[in-house]
DNA sequence: CGAATACTTCAGTTTGTATTTAACTATGAA
DNA sequence: TTCATAGTTAAATACAAACTGAAGTATTCG
């Protein structure tokens, strides 16, 4: 078991592949040009460093005409990346803005569920700043405006409890290293934004993109600026 | 950003310091000279590797007398380990032992604050076998037996519940790839046992002892062989 | 169809970094 | 004191693995 630990270190621990994961991180799925432009290295290189990747069973592609599509293979994957880009020294002083509205969301991801990415976290601090969740400890809790807020927005809090899987709960951001949404009520709001056509699903990635619709609404409701 | 993470992979991704990594996951500290033997290495090399891996923040050290004790520096550096060794590829079969009692346990450390490890996984095995807990679609929950099991226990399960914490949710151990309990009950538990002296915590290290009477205690109430 | 793009394969070269050899300091035991 | 053990430092060496160049296949597009 210890070798083939050492193996999937070594396999993620080469500059390039390292830099392909890092890439992949971000949840869409990428051709091969693409990630030996973004690894800064030859087609023919990328070429061996993906086969090794794919025979670690890291990766997955689909092949598309003259394209390659590459990403994670499984979500332990994205999992075990992002708990490496955790243990980056983390900068001294964190510049903190005093704006009323969020920065321009530069992508948008689920986390497999939920809403990950500048967004998440962007729409995470509006809902505590609005104090419709609160956060106490690392535990994020519904106030009672909260309650009538999901309430008017559509989404029904009292069939969310009753689910099984864990209500609310933080998610650390890699990107951001800040907590968003996850659990049931993050998965809703994702679905509801989703039907109500403010976001849409991409294929094959995790990638979300934002409607014109949603880019009205995400700045009405939640300041957030696209 | 991009760097900082090639630099943390290329760390952790080289044979020697991935074997480095592999050992302390068991949780104990160990000296340079043990962690040279266990990755077959000579002592001035493991002194290099070890170089490596304090400045780059992943281990911390302790000097007593003439030793060295290397452990890693948080929690967060365990967390990417065992998210990188949940990556190996899965065995095909799975030996299924029909035995009535436990495998011996090989090593005890706790997860952060709940037992994990294979006396972890027994424990949670032992539980379930008994119908104390429950585990519906990866959910558990305490039965009505278990309710009044836990409270014989010398555990109030109330309170539990009361506090702010996940009151019983199940982590997947990367050593035994199979869930054992977290939450508050977990952490419960294990308070217990080291109240009631069946387990002991060890100074600078996640690992804990098991006592001559834990060893009669955990055969008796759980089956499990120390 | 031919030309361009996307990607792969293979053989040869380079290079970064792990390891070795050797000499040194510090602590503990006899 | 003297010897053994634990660990470090520095320079020389070795080597695996990444990279390069050249040539190949497959697909799209005009």
């Amino acid at each position: 078991m210890e070798d083939q630990f050492i193996k999937t270190a070594t396999l993620i621990g080469d500059p390039t592949r390292a830099a392909i994961m890092w890439t992949l991180l971000d949840g869409r799925a990428f051709t091969a040009t693409e990630l030996a432009i973004v690894a800064n290295t030859s087609p023919q290189n990328i070429s061996m460093h993906l086969t090794k990747l794919l025979e670690g069973d890291l990766l997955s592609v689909e092949k598309q005409g003259r394209h390659k599509y590459y990403r994670f293979s499984n979500k332990e994957v994205a999992y075990a990346i992002e708990a490496m880009a955790n243990l980056i020294p983390k900068p001294e002083i964190r510049l903190k803005k005093e704006k009323d509205t969020y920065p321009p969301i530069k992508y948008c991801r689920t986390c497999y569920d939920h809403l990950a990415g500048k967004i998440g976290v962007a729409l995470t601090d509006s809902l505590l700043e609005q104090k419709i969740i609160l956060n106490t400890n690392d535990t994020f809790q519904i106030s009672s405006e909260g309650e009538k807020w999901f309430s008017d927005f559509g989404i029904n809090i009292e069939e969310a409890q009753k689910q099984k899987r864990i209500f609310l709960k933080p998610c650390l951001d890699w990107s951001e290293r800040r907590n968003h949404l996850a659990g049931s009520i993050g998965a809703l709001l994702l679905n509801k934004m989703i039907t109500e056509d403010w976001l849409r699903k991409t294929k094959n990635s995790r990638a979300i993109i934002i409607t014109g619709k949603g880019e009205k609404e995400l700045l009405k409701y939640f300041k957030i600026v696209v």
